[in-house]
DNA sequence: TCCATTTTGTGAAAAATACCACTTACCATA
DNA sequence: TATGGTAAGTGGTATTTTTCACAAAATGGA
């Protein structure tokens, strides 16, 4: 355990994804980290040292226990709770995004969906109402809101993103391919497909 | 340049976004490694150092011709040209992807959609016909295709990217929240939105 | 032409990250 | 209650990635 160091994000990124593969386990059984790491295609000394940045968790000779570790996992990652979240920009995106299960399964809610079609505004996502993005402060303020989304196109992403944070809002999940700038102590994790096919192409050859 | 050293992983995933950077730019306009480092929040070293893997594209004193240098981005990534693509999955995500016209605008196009539900076969996404998952072979096979998407559930992912693979599919865009196994040499990108809320929430402090 | 500026390209240094390998703890068995 | 086998936790080392800082090249003005 090593709780006075500074946790490198990288650290922290790869966290989920012990989550996930968890979280396909069964809760009682045991899991070692050379084990986790083989489902994982990382090695089980990455594994022991990520986990041993919060704490030690695992038992000599035996392992992990599965529930255990999950558990933990869920606390140190906040995912131990339910987080609404805001959308905004319910295009094809957005929509898919609303309806999405895989958010809800981990906890993760669209409460509120906004956009600044007038055409889309009062028409409904599922059992929610689209509302004007211009409701957003206050609709953010009311519920508490600390996590958004934003679906919009790239031209329209960091004016949004502007008045998430102006709101409350500390965490954005950014779908819009554009690099976006916000004050220290605001996460932001960009979503962009793009970067991954022309990174991959590069390596295509003959083609 | 340093054309015979292997270029790291990292770099050429920095490349896409230095090509983002200078799309939003005058064409036959001069950028510092100074300045496209602001745009994007990299220092100039960095810039300056992941161009030199591939060649020197810029003149001392005076700095990168933008299209000159949107270009040679281009070829190194082999983006300067049309790629096919195939999609498998056509739920709400894949229709998102299906008709996103941001891959389009970049190159990359959805050439073949498939789904194995027979519900949805032989209807229409836009002007391509959703067919069976087991003509993919097939398909890919006749056009020639090296792409493909993924975007059904996380149960049915490495079917469907073991399926691609012996295609002759070579990069893979993985929207299921799992990992792939894959030959070597064959490239998966994986989309992860989950990854990102999880490790953001980790951040927040105080909820 | 000369000189002051500017900015690239790049070895070298520094920092960050990943891996190794060993000690320690735990378990099961006899 | 030893004992042998196993696997976590971790200090140290190796590797990777980033940054530094400077020589060399280009520009423009006097």
């Amino acid at each position: 355990m090593a709780d006075r160091k500074k946790v490198p994000r990288i650290v922290v990124e790869r966290l989920p994804l012990y989550l996930r593969a968890l979280s396909t386990l069964e809760e009682g059984s045991l899991i070692t980290s050379q084990e986790l790491g083989e489902m994982l295609g990382i090695s089980s000394a990455q594994i022991r040292k990520d986990l041993s940045y919060f704490g030690g968790f695992g038992k000599q000779g035996t392992g992990y226990q599965v529930g255990f570790l999950r558990e933990k996992l869920r606390e140190i990652l906040r995912v131990d709770r339910e987080w609404g979240m805001v959308l905004v920009g319910v295009g094809d995106l957005g929509h898919a995004i609303a309806r999405y299960g895989g958010f809800k399964r981990e906890g993760f809610h669209v409460v509120a969906a906004f956009d600044d079609d007038p055409t889309k505004i009062g028409k409904k996502i599922g059992a929610l109402e689209i509302m004007d993005v211009a409701r957003l402060p206050e609709v953010v303020n009311r519920m508490g809101l600390r996590v958004g989304i934003i679906a919009v196109p790239a031209g329209n992403a960091q004016e949004v993103a502007t008045t998430m944070v102006t709101s409350g809002i500390k965490a954005i999940l950014n779908y819009a391919p554009v690099g976006l700038t916000v004050p220290e102590g605001v996460q932001v994790y960009q979503i962009d497909p793009l970067v991954g096919l022309q990174s991959m192409t590069h390596y295509l050859e003959g083609f």
